[in-house]
DNA sequence: TTATATCTGCTAAAATATTAGCATCTTATC
DNA sequence: GATAAGATGCTAATATTTTAGCAGATATAA
């Protein structure tokens, strides 16, 4: 389970790759609607086919046009960019990423009691070894 | 409260960056040694100096050689940095990304314990507007 | 069926990132 | 104080990324 961040990306590769996985699937045009510093439309789409011939992107036609998706399943990548985010800021501790989760002033109590319950469901769930 | 993960920074500036967050600070040699298929050590310190003309870095001299820190504090690079991961894998939910968190099956029942404490402070810490 | 708008395939130039080497300075040790 | 080990300052070459343009194909609509 690697982590497509820390991998031999380009920054406008890591980009696109952030904004597709966001967003599901995009087409070419998508795509440079939401980049930053947007480039031409022949830039974005030399970069799908790199992103494409590097396999961290699929693509299927869709009438007249490429529709482009990941290769890796979306909580599959999220699980490891996270793990890379714990270890990196918050040392490998759950608790303390947790904690920043949280701490954001915007989280309401429901929410917060909805944690709450994923968290009981996990100790029953993950039953004591 | 910019994530330098998603700012205009290249595949080994951002590597550097990851791994002096996670150390806290290091010198030229400590960053060499930690960096994947490590370059030259005139090539690392080329891209700390870079890294410092652009504000992510500052140094102090300890003895002969330099000590590098990230100018911008940890706790607030890893906030930013996990929004980011939350808003590209995990529909901006929280929910979801604990979710993800907990679902890792290396959790023990003694920290889900601690993480539900942490939930519950924060309702009370964080009182109802 | 034909026109047209929109897409892809391919190629190549420009900008940027990555790398390393040499000269010089500084600290610690003898 | 002299010397050696190890650090930095500066410069330049190489590799990669980033960019764009043109020719040809394809679907849709009239």
């Amino acid at each position: 389970m690697e982590d497509y961040r820390t991998v031999k990306l380009s920054r406008r590769e890591r980009q696109i790759m952030d904004i597709i996985y966001q967003h599901g699937q995009m087409s070419v045009a998508d795509v440079l609607e939401n980049l930053p510093d947007a480039p031409s439309y022949s830039t974005v789409r030399a970069l799908l086919r790199i992103l494409e011939e590097k396999g961290h992107l699929t693509h299927q036609k869709d009438g007249p046009r490429y529709i482009y998706r990941p290769t890796q399943p979306r909580h599959q990548a999220g699980q490891s960019a996270l793990k890379q985010i714990v270890q990196t800021f918050f040392d490998k501790s759950i608790e303390k990423t947790v904690a920043a989760l949280v701490s954001d002033a915007e989280v309401s109590d429901e929410e917060l009691d909805r944690l709450s319950q994923l968290i009981e469901q996990a100790k029953k769930g993950d039953p004591p070894s």
